[in-house]
DNA sequence: TTTTCTGTATGAATCGTTTAGAATTATGGG
DNA sequence: CCCATAATTCTAAACGATTCATACAGAAAA
């Protein structure tokens, strides 16, 4: 690769000390009384020259990078791809780059990706934690490294996050099956200890139980649930009819979740009504459109970056914030749409 | 942000010179003759201290910074997405770390991020190029800065890619189509004059006039295509009756194309069949399920990223490779399946 | 004793910038 | 003609890691 052009090369052209040209290519002539001539000229050259910094050799000096790392579960989940967007716009607007991260819901990854964001001199990160990252998440944080979690918190570690209120979501979801006539509602979640998680499963099972029913919670696991799907919802709809509607905790489990109901037969919502947190394409497009709750991913990304932003440039300390989430209702949650 | 500690530091810590430092903890010693016990202690420290490497001094020094860069359209579409976690994954099995972008297909942009991507001290770069991206393209490529195109390249600019053969790909989806006695297929296209774009377009034009019909060429505007797609297909399957199968040059023209299918109230394959350019969830969702045709993500990404870093490590001279493609075939291009 | 070698360890330069503080030059007043 | 003051510009020391050339023991050979 050619060498590129350095301050020193400039200076030497011009005649002058590699101090001045700095200064001047930064538009601090003024503020260090440099001569309008000098200033032209050196501006000149460093234009003829195509000379551009070298921002490792600055970010090393300057102590500070003006990159700021994501780490997302996985980039190719819509979700994920939408905040990564926003969160790329937002930083770009004060002058940051964004570099992201694919955690494949592994700690261990994780904790590699932190560290080499780290020691890449990366600002600051904002992380979506995955399970049994606490700790490490708890190590970057005392070493002072600005940080801010989306999507999901971590309870009992101090770092500030930025999500909806889980378990208020799944909540409302619940009560709008009921106030529609569902009964026998059942909730699809994964089995995880992760407290979004959890707290969708509180939300549902509190609403349940305020309506004078039993919750009726499987979990499943991250990777190849699909079979196991299919086990319960023949349980649930063929062999038992035991379930009227059913609530999925991801869209990666509602869009399984599909397949599996149009493989067994099973119409929604005559079969059973369909509610899934997080929309996408499919969703839309699936025949009747299925209903899902949207998560405000333009501000929670962009509250996200701007806090984290704030944050390493020692403007404010980030404050955990719930955002609003809200629904889209269509034929999907309908009863009586025959 | 806390202090990082330091070679120094470590070397202060166990009296020695930090030189002798860097040596024992980049697996030097043997090579530089250092003797077992000050090895040992000061591997003891490093590990005590906590230390970790400053990667922009290391790459400021090294003038190599194991990053490579990626810029696609979009990272929020999957096709995108997919090719952006197989390079993730190749390139980190041979050392590297990814940083993306997307250019939003806009040449200003992009040339913005390759620049910068440049000036961070990345090794190389893989790029989706867009629509009067040439000159840029060209540009970085004088500086002798490593770099691949990947998806769609550019005639008369001379820097490998890897992609489909994009005419044979059409021209066999025509065929397809042909075979399976369709006769009036139009072919939903972006207004661009980009390479890729001009194949597609090329391929199914050969192969219609091969078999003795008219092509029938539609180009959509990039963004905000939805009316104007609206007013095609209004003319083509209901004032006309004009054509009885599309083919759809991208995914996202897919996509729009079956929400506009199914407003329109046109069922398929018995008021057109479909026929489509890459994959997607929605896809396969669709009732009934959409055709379409497989690029190579797995090969194309790794095949990219494994060129690029071979260039960068000059061991080799990357050279442009056609990957092969496949067809999807459902029941959205048979003909009688009423 | 002097010379040569071996085995270890170090100093100093380097990558390209930034910036505090010193140095130079110019200006003008006395 | 000297000196204070201002107006410019420069020197040099960082930032942290790497690496070549060199230094300095002490042991072995002469």
């Amino acid at each position: 690769m050619g060498k590129k052009v350095s301050l020193k090369q400039i200076a030497e052209a011009a005649g002058v000390s590699s101090a001045l040209v700095s200064m001047v290519l930064n538009g601090k002539a003024k503020q260090y009384g440099i001569g309008e001539e000098a200033a032209k000229k050196v501006m000149a050259i460093a234009e003829e020259m195509h000379y551009q910094p070298n921002l490792m050799a600055r970010s090393l000096r300057s102590g500070h990078s003006h990159l700021i790392g994501l780490i997302v579960a996985d980039i190719a989940n819509p979700f994920f791809a939408d905040l990564a967007r926003v969160i790329e716009k937002t930083a770009n607007e004060r002058g940051y780059t964004v570099v992201y991260s694919s955690s494949d819901e592994s700690a261990e990854q994780m904790e590699r990706q932190m560290n080499s964001m780290y020691n890449q001199g990366i600002d600051g990160i904002i992380v979506v934690p995955c399970e049994y990252s606490a700790d490490a998440i708890r190590d970057m944080a005392a070493r002072n490294y600005p940080m801010v979690l989306l999507d999901r918190d971590l309870p009992g570690v101090d770092v500030p996050s930025f999500m909806i209120d889980n378990a208020a979501a799944s909540s409302s979801m619940t009560r709008t099956l009921l106030e529609k006539g569902f009964r026998r509602i059942s909730l699809i979640s994964y089995d995880t200890a992760m407290n979004h998680a959890v707290e969708r499963r509180r939300g549902y099972s509190q609403a349940m139980r305020d309506a004078g029913l039993l919750p009726d919670v499987h979990c499943l696991p991250y990777k190849d649930f699909s079979a196991e799907m299919r086990t319960i919802f023949t349980q649930l709809f063929i062999e038992q009819k035991r379930a009227d509607a059913l609530i999925f905790c991801t869209n990666a489990l509602t869009r399984e979740g599909l397949f599996i109901l149009r493989e067994l037969g099973l119409s929604i919502p005559n079969d059973t009504a369909v509610f899934g947190f997080d929309g996408g394409d499919v969703f839309d497009m699936y025949d009747p459109k299925i209903s899902y709750l949207v998560q405000p991913i333009a501000e929670m990304g962009s509250m996200a970056a701007n806090s984290l932003i704030d944050v390493i440039e020692g403007n404010a300390t980030a404050k955990s914030v719930y955002m609003p989430s809200s629904l889209v209702l269509t034929p999907s949650v309908e009863r009586n749409s025959k």
